[in-house]
DNA sequence: TATTCATATGAACTCATAGTCATATGAAAA
DNA sequence: TTTTCATATGACTATGAGTTCATATGAATA
């Protein structure tokens, strides 16, 4: 995702397509949070978000904002909060055998 | 995308994080095709597409039926169809610079 | 302004996945 | 029942995204 835009469908999902983002989704679902304090909840290695968080931001599919020393990601709850419900949605009906968690 | 399960978001999305399933997609949208329409109106070679189609087929966001030789693949509009609308309404509104096609 | 804390960035490496090609399967018509 | 048309499958390769590690940047405090 180096020195393209965001140009197309695909662009925007290969953030959902991803376990590590997914995860970071699913902890700023709960609160706003820092590199290090997402890198404690879920055991990941700080530099390894930076570059994941880089990607979403590049999508607008989280914010950042400065607080001190830190910065504090939130998750862009519009667009994404959506889309995973059709997702459950469409799992439940129709993707028998298929299970999404 | 072999001898696993549908049992996570990030393998559904996998579907949508590549431009020719979007390809793919965007056609059927239009109307229900067969294997060789698909490849001809995308000019893609047929045996890629039966591999993407496999994998759109895994997640249940197309469906197919024969049809005499032909097998005829049809759009899971219900799901797709939503998600492509918030991602088109989350490009004008907050993805600032990102152009979604 | 030097130091420390917090995060970002770059480059090299690894590995998953899309793509390729040859071949198998399967359906219909001869 | 053989041939042809249509699609699926398997194995291999190549491309590109994710990971790693070292280092740079940037904000705040002493």
């Amino acid at each position: 995702m180096k020195n393209i835009h965001c140009d197309a469908y695909h662009v925007f999902f290969k953030n959902l397509a991803n376990p590590l983002k997914i995860g970071i989704i699913a902890e700023l679902k709960e609160k706003p949070s820092s590199v290090n304090e997402l890198s404690e909840k879920l055991n990941v290695e700080q530099s390894k978000l930076s570059h994941s968080l880089a990607n979403l931001r590049f999508c607008s599919l989280v914010n950042s904002k400065q607080v001190g020393k830190k910065r504090v990601y939130s998750l862009n709850k519009k667009t994404i909060l959506p889309i995973l419900k059709i997702i459950d949605k469409h799992r439940q009906t129709e993707c028998t055998g298929c299970k999404v968690k």
